[in-house]
DNA sequence: TTGTAAGCGTTATCAT
DNA sequence: ATGATAACGCTTACAA
């Protein structure tokens, strides 16, 4: 026998099917009906079904969460934010992962049009035309969590970047680090794009030179140890290039402990290090001594795949080099030496965007609202 | 203007809705039909609708993945395993939320009826006859990643636990480790007890005292943590309680960087171990001399908590500890220093737990099937 | 308060 | 091959 349906307990129970109806939706009725259709309820083990009913009142109380990567821990703290505020307000949370091609995206929010979800919530890695497009003409109400241009028309929620680069700075310059190198995601993707202005604009401000700019194939651990490799490669590594007692030869016991890809290299590559592709050297000239003596890191991931190449080629973490972070990731707190890391609000975008989407949904006639979350720093001990 | 429907497409398209279907649907049609139908679909942007489409042919071409926790890394490799296949199949995934209640995987089973996809993936953390005959009755096909009864007629997929503990244990038996504790999740739930009993088995096997035994609260990073407290203030800490030189006082520059709190507890406690809630501590008599050397942990996220409460108290992974992890999650590469794990075949278990569930979805007459997936070790650098 | 019936957007059956 | 029409399971006017 098959599934019950509401006409099934409107027999059983010896009612019509809109008193079952009304009974299920708390709509007035008199004691015994609501007594005779619970008991049918409960009897058959009746349960709506959704489809059905949001055919019908053209809502299905589902709200989608769309992420580009699940690999990546800034997802959770953000997943976990939206899925309190969405479930609070009776809706059910749906995730889904899309890849990180902006035509997967494009297809997600069109693909919204088939009735799967009243909202969307979308953080775009890449942005394109098509994509916006798609978005401000979407079936159903999406807020985007990220920096998206403005004539969009279409609620957003961001971070801010520029200034999360800036505390980082500022912090590693109060720490007395100058000497600063950073370790980006790509630069054709928003976040990437954002911090790598950030960046330049916080050393200026301290009227400081880049040491050095990596850009990683990927907001990933693996790009980041790659990208790693090439920034201490790249000729601008910690080691004073003429005399003088850095920390390096201060780490007894720990540079030992596996080869160190970095130093096996051939020597005297230093010169030829701003012609390596990816880095991106400041001129011989203006370049400081001594290379970097710290490293800001695009996001948490990449921080920590840094941290690997620096322990593999023996340098400590701060001693040597202080790192930070950024998206303050439950990794931050359990990588080691725990991260630094610049907290860009993502449970706190996730919460604003929620609320921005049920709000929407509530009145599509509301102007579109632009937030902006700002950033704190967590010090933990990857800082001197 | 709302959103074109089907009889909107045939009125532009000047043929009937079932025309308009069939075309849709890729059934028989003239070239001028399917020409006409095409281009009013395009002009008027028609997306069908998925919900009336599934009202209709009862099937949504959709599968929930169920998870407790979004935040072990576990999950994501899973997650991308079953999403593969999943997709390979025509069919969307979406991932929802439980949380770590019994009661909330019982509702998500029942809601299932409600019509929202094809078929369920749950990976029950805790399991009660309740839920189990929640999944039996359920509306549509679910298959359990995780040990569960045989009895219970449901198609299964589950890890080798115990065997994975006794790779574990074999690897560092073999690495000259036998002063071993053992650092697991709660034992109420499915893979605590499952570890629990093969952690046990595994020392007999070889001969060997448990030297301690700890229940953290939670498969996370803080409950190992707290629980690492324990483990080390319990008395069984690796240093000698009589004389003999250990690795402890041979790691110069390490133990002095932050407070340790194992160290700063009343002294002389080390013989109330055993009475301490949460630990189980061999009597004195039987308990080796020197406390452990090495730790199993039940999973990946408990054994990077530990890792850092070592290093708190100044103790060297794997100098002085050795560490193995199970799950062999992305954080077990990410971890520092590189962790051990036990591969329980996380990605495996999912991609079986699909097929299987297309295959049930196909034919729901089939008999239950019980994958079981072997553990394998991924040898890193927390083990000597 | 309760029942009857129309209709949400599809697909599938039946004629034509 | 195409068109009219009856479901799918529900909610909601409207009538009683």
């Amino acid at each position: 026998m098959s599934r019950p349906t509401i006409a099934g307990v409107a027999r059983a129970a010896g009612v019509s099917v809109a008193s079952v109806s009304r009974v299920l939706n708390g709509l007035p009725a008199t004691d015994e009906m609501v007594e005779r259709v619970q008991r049918a309820v409960a009897e058959l083990g009746y349960v709506p079904d959704a489809r059905a009913r949001s055919l019908k009142v053209g809502r299905t109380f589902q709200l989608t969460l769309a992420v580009a990567d699940i690999g990546n821990p800034v997802y959770v703290t953000r997943m976990r934010a939206v899925e309190e505020v969405v479930s609070a307000a009776g809706y059910r949370l749906v995730v889904t992962a899309t890849g990180p091609e902006v035509a997967d995206e494009i297809a997600l929010v069109r693909g919204m049009a088939r009735g799967y979800a009243d909202g969307l919530l979308i953080s775009p890695i890449r942005v394109n035309d098509d994509l916006m497009k798609s978005i401000r003409e979407c079936e159903v109400p999406v807020v985007v969590v990220g920096d998206v241009a403005a004539k969009a028309g279409v609620d957003t929620v961001r971070a801010n970047s520029p200034k999360g680069v800036l505390l980082a700075v500022e912090h590693l310059v109060d720490r007395g680090r100058t000497r600063i190198a950073f370790l980006n995601g790509p630069t054709d993707t928003v976040p990437g794009a954002a911090r790598a202005k950030g960046f330049a604009d916080a050393l200026n401000e301290h009227g400081l030179e880049p040491v050095a700019v990596v850009e990683a194939n990927d907001f990933t651990f693996a790009a980041g140890r790659t990208a790693s490799l090439e920034l201490l490669k790249s000729g601008v590594g910690p080691e004073p290039r003429s005399g003088g007692t850095t920390a390096a030869s201060r780490a007894p016991g720990v540079d030992a402990e596996r080869g160190a890809p970095g130093s096996s290299r051939p020597g005297g590559r230093a010169a030829a290090g701003s012609s390596r592709p990816g880095v991106t050297a400041p001129a011989p000239s203006s370049r400081p001594k001594g290379g970097f003596d710290a490293v800001v890191c695009a996001n948490d991931l990449l921080a920590v795949g840094l941290m690997h190449e620096l322990a593999a080629v023996g340098l400590r973490v701060p001693e040597d080099v202080a790192v930070v972070g950024m998206d303050d990731s439950e990794l931050a707190e359990q990588s080691f030496p725990p991260l630094t890391s610049v907290n860009l609000g993502s449970a706190e975008r996730g919460r604003r965007a929620a609320e921005l989407l049920l709000a929407r949904i509530e009145d599509n006639d509301r102007a579109p609202r632009r937030i902006v979350v700002q950033p704190s720093l967590t010090v933990r001990r990857s800082t001197p």
